[in-house]
DNA sequence: GTTGCTGCAAAGTGTTTGCACCCTG
DNA sequence: CAGGGTGCAAACACTTTGCAGCAAC
């Protein structure tokens, strides 16, 4: 069965001129699979599982394939590594960063967007994207 | 006239067993006379016009330092390299980032932070710090 | 004169790129 | 079979660290 996903990513190279994969289906199921923001390494991780042979540098490259194809979304929480979101079919959200555990807890507040609205148009700012990171402890963690 | 900042950074290197250097205290002062949120690559260009043989690897030693003694506060705008603002005596604040002419305008909100305060309670969470960055076009730059 | 500090260069991160060979379409 | 894709290693950009000599206390 194929997903949707992949027919994005089929969509998107083929408009392109560009080539399926194997290696590239195995890095779409692999981040598709996973947790939400993964790091590079945890996914080269777990390709290299079913994938051995795969190249570091083809799971970067097709990371950015996937991020220029709507599929996924660059997030830098300043741990100093990219992680990557799904982004097909989820709308925009916020995180709380557990700063014990690494949990992240996804979070939407239409209020604050509009208040981050308020104070751009008070500056004489468009915003185009913006990101809201909460650090603390979870649940769990105290 | 020695600045309050300098007598910060002395206490703290008093109460440390440390040393104040004349390096140190030409990376505070270019620190002190930049605008807020300098590269490291910045400050050390600054430095080197009147302290020509200081090392990189000082520089960043310093800021780290100052970043301990509170003065300095790390920032990551997710291009790359460390930005440091000043904090002694700043209050907290989030920032609008211009993403054609570079422009930081700081502002904050307090129904923004009141929101924030709410939503991580909704959700068992203790926030200990955050970080919102708004991303668009200025003022200048349409 | 101790002990911490410096400059330098080397090592470390995470990420990107050049290239010869390989595989998809 | 043409052109893009891959693995590998080297190159990168930024930051940190090891060390012998130097300077602050």
């Amino acid at each position: 069965m194929e997903s949707e996903e992949l027919k994005v990513l089929e969509n998107y190279i083929t408009r392109h001129n560009l080539k399926i994969t194997h290696q590239r289906r195995a890095v779409l199921n692999a981040f598709l699979n996973s947790d939400k923001h993964v790091s590079v390494e945890e996914l080269y991780t777990t390709i290299t599982e079913t994938e051995p042979k795969i190249g570091l540098a083809t799971v970067y490259r097709t990371l950015a394939l996937l991020t220029k194809s709507g599929l996924a979304l660059e997030m830098d929480f300043g741990d100093g590594q990219k992680r990557y979101e799904h982004s097909y079919m989820h709308a925009h959200h916020d995180h709380m960063v557990c700063t014990e555990c690494g949990k992240i807890i996804e979070f939407n507040h239409p209020l604050i967007e509009k208040f981050q609205e308020e104070v751009a148009r008070q500056n004489g700012f468009t915003i185009t994207s913006h990101k809201l990171d909460l650090f603390g402890h979870c649940n769990d963690c105290g």
